[in-house]
DNA sequence: CGTTACATTTACGTTAACGTCAAGCACCGT
DNA sequence: ACGGTGCTTGACGTTAACGTAAATGTAACG
């Protein structure tokens, strides 16, 4: 059963990140890779920690947040209250990227309408440049 | 005709900004208010550019961004090649926000299923506790 | 043994958009 | 003259998530 370690290099192919990110992560108590000496060697636990931690940014949680979402979530999966409050942050996470959304929209909507009173007036030149 | 310029104090309570706010976009050349002796007025076209400022943040622009959408707004609207560059960089902001919705539409999408988890979980707490 | 390739720690640098003092005019009413 | 209020300029501080450089280690190749 082959535990199936990653190098630091392995580790920012497979993920596409960079050696600083994973120290970082780790100095950040993210990551707690093993030691071969003095290298890190990333575990399957490692992988997968990594893989939740992307996510979390993609939801746009900060690494401290999402520090406290891991602790929780794996230091008592069984922990009634600690999940409790991993679940009351992501609503709230989950509201904000709502609104987010809608201010988004809004912002879409006027900056498309700009881009079309813009191009009437590129259209004007083209007209009197055609004389 | 008056021209009803307005304080530091009067602009920040009509936009919602600080002192600070003020001070700074006219270091970065985003406002020009006049003088009466030391202190500044803000004039009818400062809050109309301060309107634009405020709708660029919205849309994301950076500060940078938005000084040369102004700049070249008008240096002179009559400019052909300046007013294509306007152009060009709100297309390519609106792409930005575009595929920023798209992500933040699937992160969302995930967020909200891993939400559901978290509440089956939390339930299941509820029921083993009525025992 | 020398070089190449990858690893390590330490620590300062970066970016944007202001926040937060500090020190000091300028005028107003008393 | 004095206290209070509002304004001014300077200049350093803040935050997040790394980037980047320096100095060093160590393992294998030829």
């Amino acid at each position: 059963m082959p535990t199936e370690t990653l190098t630091i290099r392995q580790m920012c192919e497979r993920f596409d990140v960079t050696p600083r990110t994973l120290r970082f992560y780790e100095s950040k108590e993210l990551l707690s890779p093993v030691r071969e000496g003095t290298r890190r060697l990333f575990t399957r636990k490692d992988r997968a920690r990594l893989r939740l931690i992307l996510r979390g940014k993609r939801f746009g949680f900060s690494l401290e947040d999402i520090r406290q979402l891991l602790d929780m979530y794996d230091s008592h999966g069984s922990n009634e209250p600690q999940l409790l409050r991993t679940y009351d942050l992501a609503r709230a996470r989950l509201a904000q990227m709502t609104a987010q959304r809608a201010e988004l929209d809004v912002a879409i909507g006027e900056l498309t309408i700009q881009l079309a009173e813009g191009e009437a007036i590129l259209a004007s030149f083209r007209r009197t440049a055609a004389e």
